[in-house]
DNA sequence: TCCACCTATTCGCATATCCGAATACATCCG
DNA sequence: CGGATGTATTCGGATATGCGAATAGGTGGA
């Protein structure tokens, strides 16, 4: 019930919160959520250049929440861990509430 | 199963993840949770300046994740839904077992 | 080994975000 | 009204983040 101390929440922040600050790396987790890919199918699913992708890929690596495989040539990549899905599923539905408490409350 | 449409993903990028990818936020999000507070006590609790409490609440009522109430003079939040909390804690345990597992993997 | 394929990195730039300091705004009360 | 208290905003500059384009690095087969 109280406040947890600052070094942990600068972890949190820097660990997970910064990784899904952005759009494409929210869209690459669930991409391989559905199935483990490698990069060059995820550039293509997902419309990005490649290096663009690689470098999310990195960032999220480095905070080992996706794991790389290379096999041969490529390198296939997974989730670490399904519950940041879990994560990201719970902010949808806490959106979807509150856009919708918005939307009866103002007008 | 599959993944969500970039809209929504955008969405949610910009009125939760981008809202918790900061460390004050965090922090001033937990502080509600505990109770709700006016700016100054806020500001003293966490020892920031009065400005970056406002602006930083500024950013939190914007996203409709706190709620503003005057009393006299002063603007006491409070958080929207407590949910909020849910997931930032879902992701402080995905932390501690992403940091363990990295622990023993790699040594 | 050389080449083809796939992935990672570097560079320069544009943009976004945050902060401190100062200031403007709002509310209440004498 | 005028001052005291509490909150919000503006401004300028520093830092961080993301991208496109080009390039470097790694792997396996001919």
């Amino acid at each position: 019930m109280s406040i947890p101390g600052t070094d942990e929440l600068q972890l949190l922040h820097e660990q997970i919160c910064q990784a899904v600050g952005d759009v494409k790396r929210i869209q690459i987790l669930y991409a391989l959520h559905e199935q483990p890919r490698h990069v060059s199918a995820l550039a293509e699913l997902l419309e990005m250049p490649q290096p663009t992708v690689s470098r999310h890929l990195t960032v999220l690596r480095e905070r080992a929440l996706v794991i790389a495989d290379r096999q041969g040539p490529a390198v296939v990549y997974r989730l670490a861990d399904p519950r940041l899905i879990d994560v990201l599923n719970l902010m949808r539905q806490l959106l979807r509430d509150t856009l919708e408490r918005r939307a009866t409350a103002l007008p």
